[in-house]
DNA sequence: ACGGCTTCTACG
DNA sequence: TCGTAGAAG
């Protein structure tokens, strides 16, 4: 539930950028000739026309409107053009979008700190942006007005209906403002401007609100659409949320804001008003309570997370009624499809933004009767992510699995020959989350703090570098995710390969070959698949996950003890997992757990990869801005650069003979031995546990805790 | 027995 | 921590 944060100290300038039927004009910049025809995109045509998913604004005219099935959409508006979503695996792929979205990104956080709400919303904290420019070139200073701007609405102005774009040119140039005021007309320019470029640029238009916080931002970008800003001065604040149905405010569409109107008899923010703190508290709990009270004051302290990049990626599919699943094969099935696009999509991100997840959750849905308990909900697992389609599928099954035992609970249900007995998956869906960055080369960045070449520093070129979003470059960008697959496969040999050279013993072959549990299409399979098999014996528990699935031997599980007293201090955004709680002794826990088999693999091959493709754009998160920031850490080196750099001269494994592209097969040999183990500590925990395989136990100085500065995660680096 | 699919946040 | 629920678009 909603919590409530203090408001800052001073004002802030906040925006809500809200794309408009996003999908659709998606589709429309695809096929021209749908732009300015009543259009909607619908998914699985095959019943009823499908499902809308986004409606134009030509099409809601005729009362079109989502949530309408294909075909009651061709009643109301005869002419209306149809799209599909992209269906691949037998799903909906929204790859497209989410690329567009990643376009407009790109182009919104030019301006400030850079929230990505979703696919089609971005937060922006355009504060220090408008504090410039009021004293720079304040817009009482300035002559021309941009167009853009003065289609701005201005809550509380024009009430008459009357002169609105001189009122808005007055309102927006006026001297005797306060300074609030001034900020948030500073901010209506800006925005005006990004809007523009984003429709120069990508074809979109967008709406907008501008306000002192998230609440109101969001609040105002509704309410005037399509490809209109709205701006919430604060002396309307007021006279807005007075008379607004409870339900319109986020957060309060859904059961809590029925509470509010059944339980208390709520149906506007201003009738919250009445409800003192203590009241609200006592109703909602402290947090929601304190929230609600804000709420009705038009107060939120949210800040803007800087955030270009999702934090996990899922990818699910529902099964309907007689479509529910009924045998393990046909589950195994659709988690082996929905397993697929979760990994294409993970290497995706590892490809671009050099990050990878660590947890694989799998969600599913069943139904069963004939029993009492019908409702009971199925559980969800997770375990940690092991990198390679086929090892997310069969780590999915084998969630799917305990979930499913768990499930069906202690109650034998009778068998009878191969027919199920009264269960079906009506809903699957797989995910990654807990998704960190790779460290991008510490030693590259420890050449920076020691005498790293000045010349090349340069504000404006950080700016560019570090706040562009890795945009697919190509609109459609699925060519990036064809080319997927042979990595993937490159990667699996070269890690059939590891083992072999350095026969390790916890990454025996056998064991991912194991067949865990009876595949068969029964209900019986599962059920002797239950507990007899100590193979199959799982519990919730992440570790038992791992003596199945993740390839070790008994021995093995000494080694991750090494490290026991090793505070883990990331290098990389260091600041962001100490701020989220990832202190030293979780990490340590987490440690004796994530180790996947082959994410070291793919680190180093994702080292060689970052300098192979010189198109791509590279992210970083506000949380590195910070990190950098701090230090003043300038660079012209884009990210890529950085890591190229890295490997080039200063290779973990000392071998240095990286070449062009096509050598990169031939230089595999790492010498063990000149990895410093100073480096190994700063690489992601789960990519720590598998280099202790190789490197020698090591003993480390402990690391400062959080200092003032970065520089402390880098300085005890030894530069080799 | 469904709008389908994703993502995020808060709570215990 | 993990697992669940609610919310939104």
């Amino acid at each position: 539930m909603p919590v409530s944060r203090p408001e800052s100290l001073g004002a802030r300038v906040i925006a809500h950028v809200d794309m408009d039927c996003f999908y659709v004009q998606v589709e429309q910049r695809k096929q021209p000739h749908l732009s300015g025809q009543p259009t909607a995109v619908v998914q699985y045509n095959s019943w009823k026309g499908g499902g809308l998913i986004a409606v134009s604004y030509e099409a809601r005219k005729y009362g079109v409107k989502r949530s309408m099935r294909g075909d009651e959409a061709k009643q109301v508006c005869p002419q209306i053009q149809l799209v599909k979503v992209p269906v691949s695996r037998g799903k909906a792929d929204l790859c497209i979008y989410r690329n567009a979205g990643s376009e407009v990104v790109s182009i919104l956080s030019r301006k400030g700190r850079c929230e990505r709400a979703s696919i089609d919303e971005v937060y922006l904290d355009l504060t220090d942006a408008s504090e410039a420019m009021l004293a720079e070139t304040p817009p009482e200073s300035v002559e021309i007005i941009d167009e853009e701007a003065l289609k701005s609405h201005i809550l509380g102005l024009n009430e008459d209906g009357s002169n609105l774009k001189e009122n808005v040119r007055e309102w927006l140039r006026r001297s005797e403002a306060d300074h609030r005021d001034k900020l948030l007309a500073c901010g209506a320019l800006i925005v005006a401007e990004l809007r523009m470029q984003v429709l120069k640029e990508t074809e979109f238009t967008c709406s907008a609100g501008i306000a002192h916080n998230k609440m109101l931002a969001k609040l105002a970008s509704g309410m005037n659409k399509p490809a209109q800003q709205t701006v919430v001065p604060f002396v309307s604040v007021k006279g807005l949320l007075e008379p607004l149905p409870i339900k319109k405010m986020k957060q309060l569409g859904g059961k809590l804001g029925s509470s509010l109107q059944i339980d208390l008899g709520v149906n506007t923010v201003g009738e919250l008003l009445q409800f003192s703190e203590e009241k609200l508290q006592e109703r909602y709990g402290i947090n929601t309570g304190t929230w609600l009270w804000n709420v009705a004051r038009g107060i939120c302290g949210e800040e803007v997370e800087g955030r270009l990049l999702p934090k996990s990626h899922g990818s699910g599919k529902t099964f309907p009624g007689p479509r529910a699943l009924k045998t393990i094969a046909s589950v195994e099935h659709w988690l082996n499809e929905l397993c697929e696009e979760l990994s294409e999509r993970l290497h995706s991100d590892l490809d671009q933004n050099k990050r990878i997840a660590r947890t694989l959750t799998l969600h599913a849905r069943a139904f069963k009767f004939s029993d009492t308990d019908s409702h009971k909900k199925f559980p969800s697992k997770s375990c940690p992510l092991r990198y390679g389609a086929t090892k997310i599928q069969e780590d999915a099954l084998n969630l799917f699995q305990a979930g499913l035992r768990e499930y069906l609970g202690s109650h034998r249900i009778k068998t009878q020959g191969s027919q199920h007995n009264g269960w079906g998956i009506t809903g699957l869906s797989v995910s990654a989350s807990k998704i960190v960055a790779i460290p991008s080369g510490t030693s590259s960045i420890m050449k920076y703090f020691h005498g790293g070449d000045q010349t090349n520093c340069s504000t404006k070129q950080v700016n560019h570098t570090v706040i562009t979003e890795a945009a697919p470059l190509s609109p459609s960008g699925i060519e990036s995710y064809s080319g997927l697959h042979p990595s993937e496969q490159y990667i699996e040999f070269r890690a059939e390969e590891m083992r072999i050279r350095y026969a390790m013993p916890s990454l025996d072959q056998q064991g991912s070959k194991r067949e865990l549990c009876s595949r068969e299409d029964t209900c019986e399979a599962m059920q002797s698949a239950d507990d007899k098999d100590p193979n199959c014996s799982f519990s919730n528990q992440a570790q038992d996950v791992q003596e199945i699935s993740a390839l070790s031997s008994p021995g093995t599980e000494n080694c991750l003890e090494l490290n026991q007293n090793v505070p883990q201090i990331e290098s990389h955004g260091g600041n962001k997992y100490l701020r989220h709680g990832m202190r030293p002794e979780e990490l340590k826990r987490k440690n004796v757990k994530d180790k996947g088999s082959s994410s070291i693999l793919r680190f180093f091959q994702s080292c060689n990869n970052s300098s192979s493709s010189p198109k791509q754009v590279q992210v970083r998160t506000t949380d590195e801005n910070k990190a950098f920031s701090s230090t003043s850490f300038q660079s012209t080196s884009s990210y890529s650069e950085l890591h190229e750099a890295d490997v080039r001269k200063e290779n973990l494994f000392g071998t240095s003979t990286l070449g062009q592209n096509g050598s990169r097969r031939d230089t595999w040999d790492y010498k063990i031995d000149e990895i410093d183990p100073s480096v190994v500590n700063e690489l992601p925990p789960e990519i720590q546990e598998e280099l202790r395989y190789l490197v020698r136990p090591q003993k480390r100085a402990n690391i400062p805790k959080r200092g003032s500065s970065i520089a402390h995660y880098f300085l005890p680096t030894k530069n080799s």
